[in-house]
DNA sequence: CTGAAAGCGCTTACAG
DNA sequence: CTGAAAGCGCTTACAG
């Protein structure tokens, strides 16, 4: 070692030939060049690298004394392991892979905070990537150069269809399934009840006294996916309410942003159609509905009552604050973790893939309370 | 190699010794065992595996011959790379931390968005850390196991301040800081100019003919951060153009969040300020003053325009849209990537750290148009 | 242009 | 409870 300055620091070169005999502050060093080894640490506690190994692993049977001058020396020496010798002797990297479509879509960014947490309170990192719900990038995921950096994978695709559950076959890799775009493939599976939450929530607007619900950002044509489902949900508590269906009240949207859903229910409105609620798929629709519903000074939830779903932050800050449904974020991530890291601790299990449904339940804020008369 | 069977698979195992000479599919294999090693593909191709490592590594002086031999024996046998062996005989990971406060904060999912994107045009893989802007946790980052896994971080604290600069000190990898906590810390710094910014942002506000402008957001009794540069900008473009200072018009808000900028709007109409501009010191908090505005029935742009700081997605969407800083938030993301990768390529550079200042621009959008009287 | 061989820093049977 | 030694799969001087 020859320098102990940092790296393009503005200071002249210094050429440390240290004679102390313990340096007063050791650097943090990243994983670069000159770091200390298990062997040093050995050398300097007197005992085999086998017995360093013991203690950094918590192998439970070494002799008090013994563990005390190996942590002294680590302490001492400043050592870490060094994780890319660790993960080719293990044959594992600490990783797992998050595959979502956008951090910049609130509900992904949420869900990714989440699966940060889930996996930190299990040692492990999680490394995420973004396929922008773009049917290629989502089929490169799977087979992608990341996935050697990755002990497995948790993937939420926007785009593939059950079509593509041939594509996952091939995988050979622990995988976590999220969402509703494939059932039935060779993952687990971590998903919600999207019917019943669905039908809960336009429940909670019926039972509000609300009759001429719009729906706001169904996918027509389209036979699964969290569109489908979710207005399957919505259509199941009108009959369970006797409430005919309407089909003038049902507004698609694509992308389920708050753009499009404002413009979704400017639809609505322009076309006349009566309504007395809005139920908005996700909460950036409803959030855009409700901008609309502001804009044009009908009063929330005087005249119009709006529901979301996902319960994102941003539901508590709006005016109003916005009622939704609660989708178990927290659950899901956790859930998806361990599941992942039961396959990777065992890759030999033979149980049968599982689908776990998450809890839900409705959050009632004064997006849909009831108005004094 | 005793199966086939995907890891947790219904079927029952399947003890394969195969007898074929060419497997049919071969399964997309994550880290785990039995994976074809650059051996196995020299052999197949009858060359060492200097040669076989040459041709991954786009060595250039390879008879084109022995290339293809090599490239059919690595396609015919489905190899890849063992990152971890390959990254412990480098001393490098291939990966970059990227630490920010939380996700869920719109500003930093899509820092996060762009530095993931950016380092994937550069070949490099991101980890992102969550520090929840908690102190403690800052700190942590800086020395903390993850920096095993990386070979550089880029790193947005929101809780130390320049007294923290020795934190910074004992660091041996490349860092490059991002915000306005720390000044003159030992490491290459992308930022922008926020003072200039504010004081354009503001300017725009003037020269659309408001007067009595708000501001939302300040950290009295605070000298560093973003806070105190915007207000100085402000003050300075008040200046410019002659207006006196009032401080009734500048409102605290701790945390830059849509809920604290709709409270700290409210106090001001409560207080009976007179206004017509709010200048919301960054997009949420300019968000919340809006819905705060929306719900008091006061016309944006009519009565009070509104500005915000950040250019964050949703911007383009409220209603009224938003004007806006944009801090070139892509550019930083790129910079502070390029500036990270040169410090790992040549960890021996001695060229001063540098600070890079991103730049800015207006955008005008419908909370600050001019009225048609 | 290519080969034989050392070594990156761990973990883990195998012995004792 | 601990040690000596092999080996994970690469990359890279060193030779030719």
């Amino acid at each position: 070692m020859t320098t102990d300055a940092l790296p393009g620091s503005a200071q002249p070169p210094v050429t440390t030939r240290d004679a102390a005999p313990v340096r007063k502050v050791r650097k943090v060093s990243g994983r670069r060049g000159g770091a200390v080894t298990m062997h040093e640490v050995a050398a300097r506690a007197s005992v085999s690298v086998k017995t360093v190994s013991n203690v950094i692993n918590g192998y439970p049977y070494i002799r008090e004394s013994t563990r005390q001058k190996v942590e002294e020396a680590i302490l001492e020496l400043g050592y870490q392991v060094n994780v890319s010798a660790r993960n080719l002797r293990r044959g594992r990297t600490g990783l797992i892979g998050l595959a979502v479509p956008e951090l910049s879509l609130p509900y992904f960014a949420e869900l990714a905070d989440s699966v940060i947490r889930a996996a930190e309170e299990r040692g492990v990192t999680v490394l995420i990537e973004q396929t922008g719900a773009v049917r290629e990038r989502e089929l490169e995921v799977i087979s992608g150069q990341r996935r050697q950096f990755t002990d497995g994978l948790i993937y939420s695709p926007l785009a593939l269809g059950p079509d593509d559950v041939g594509e996952l076959a091939v995988v050979a890799y622990p995988l976590v399934l999220l969402g509703e775009r494939i059932f039935g493939g060779p993952a687990d599976h971590v998903t919600m009840s999207n019917v019943e939450a669905a039908r809960a929530a336009t429940r909670h607007l019926i039972e509000r006294g609300r009759r001429r619900i719009a729906v706001v950002g169904a996918h027509p044509g389209e036979g699964v996916g969290s569109a489908a489902l979710r207005v399957q949900g919505y259509r199941r508590a009108l009959e369970d309410a006797g409430i005919p269906f309407d089909p003038a009240l049902v507004a698609e949207a694509g992308l389920w942003h708050r753009a499009t859903g404002a413009e979704a229910m400017a639809h609505l409105l322009d076309a006349g159609v009566e309504l007395d609620a809005v139920f908005g798929l996700n909460d950036a629709l409803a959030l855009g509905a409700l901008h609309e519903l502001h804009r044009r000074r009908i009063d929330v939830p005087g005249q119009v009552a709006v529901m979301g779903f996902d319960d994102i932050d941003e539901t508590a800050y709006s005016a109003p604050t916005l009622s939704t449904v609660h989708p178990g974020r927290e659950e899901i991530a956790r859930t998806a973790v361990d599941l992942l890291l039961a396959r990777i601790d065992d890759p030999d299990d033979e149980r049968p893939f599982q689908q776990v449904i998450a809890d839900y339940s409705i959050v009632a804020r004064d997006s849909t309370a009831v108005v004094q008369a």
